[in-house]
DNA sequence: TAGATTGTTAATCGATTAACAATC
DNA sequence: TAGATTGTTAATCGATTAACAATC
């Protein structure tokens, strides 16, 4: 049942959590087309998406709210409290070991590591900044799950290495860059200068 | 020409002018190859993707990269400066507000809007607060052509909801939350609890 | 039983990519 | 001319969604 899932589908499954959660505190159902609403999917969609999982739902009544919840943050792994470490305590590193999404979500902040000594041991949202030089240790000594790369963009690439080699096989990237690693790892961008511009085409004065 | 672009294909169009920028200081033309390998996709990709550009590419040479870079700048827009809003003095808010992809790519910040009033006058790499009240007079006296949504989820529907009303029509959420606007209005998400939840499905236990 | 909604199939849609003719 | 690489077609692949049988 699991590993087949296809990518969109585990890319939506966030969405439907969430709006679980929304609905949890009031229904005891719902419907794959209130969840649609909610995520901004189609019903049909929300059915076979959650159709991979098994899901509690019951034909003519809806799925069952907090077991379909219980499911999904079962299935997405939230259940195990995992461990991140960010490289770069620049203004992106610093609000995203701030960032209230990341420990709600069950994640947590074990390290931010910085090349600039004169940030080392400074203090941010209850999390020491430690030296980049001692990232091995620390992914070791921390368990770290998931790397977060808060870098540079010509530093990313040599930190993502070291992540990898030191055995983190998750890594969200927020630096410009396209990060080459081995295939069994699992890259995420998140590129916010890309994200203007793609706003920006729909700008254009020939556009429309 | 224009509006007929696929979504996905723009949505690769700033990896490619990445791509560009760096190859341009070294070569006069590039391959599709070259492309795509420093945009990590695949060469038919990047050709069938710049196709709908009418590039300057040469059969047997490749593309003239300098040209190419520009025509990029052009389509995406960069070339108009566009001025950006942003809706959130938090964390976040104010490391979007100093993130130099924003500058490099051409995007100016002119705004920086929060509801605390104690944080109203503050200076964020030489933007000031505003009062969030200030928000429609601001848009117009500015000419904001993108919003970037940094506040928290509650807030973020009535936020967005102001800046359409006052004649936005590009927006970039970065607000846990789904937006529901009318469909004229271009908006992309960023979710950054979601990007980790992701990651986490594949740390799951059974998984692999 | 009538009404509702899931679970699943099959059709549709769109995106990716292999292949190759065009051509520098 | 031989070699290279674009531009484009057509095949493939995968994702979305309409439709409906199953069933509460």
């Amino acid at each position: 049942m699991r590993g087949n899932i296809p990518a969109a589908t585990v890319a939506r499954l966030p969405l439907y959590l969430r709006s679980l959660v929304e609905v949890a505190a009031s229904q005891r159902t719902c419907s794959s087309e209130e969840i649609a609403l909610l995520a901004g999917v189609n019903p049909a969609q929300v059915r076979k998406d959650l159709s991979y999982l098994d899901p509690p739902g019951v034909r003519g009544v809806g799925y069952k709210t907090a077991p379909l919840r219980d499911l999904l943050r079962r299935e997405l792994g939230l259940t195990r409290n995992l461990r991140v470490a960010i490289a770069g305590a620049g203004n992106l590193g610093r609000a995203l070991a701030s960032y209230p999404g990341f420990a709600d979500g069950g994640f947590e902040i074990v390290a931010l590591l910085d090349t600039d000594e004169a940030k080392v041991g400074e203090m941010i949202n209850s999390v020491v900044v430690s030296s980049m030089r001692d990232l091995e240790r620390i992914i070791r000594d921390e368990g770290v799950d998931i790397g977060v790369i808060a870098t540079s963009a010509t530093a990313a690439q040599s930190v993502v290495d070291r992540f990898v080699s030191a055995g983190v096989q998750s890594i969200l990237n927020f630096a410009p860059a396209v990060l080459k690693v081995d295939d069994r790892v699992h890259v995420r961008r998140v590129d916010l200068s890309t994200e203007l511009q793609i706003l920006a085409y729909h700008q254009s004065p020939t556009f429309e």
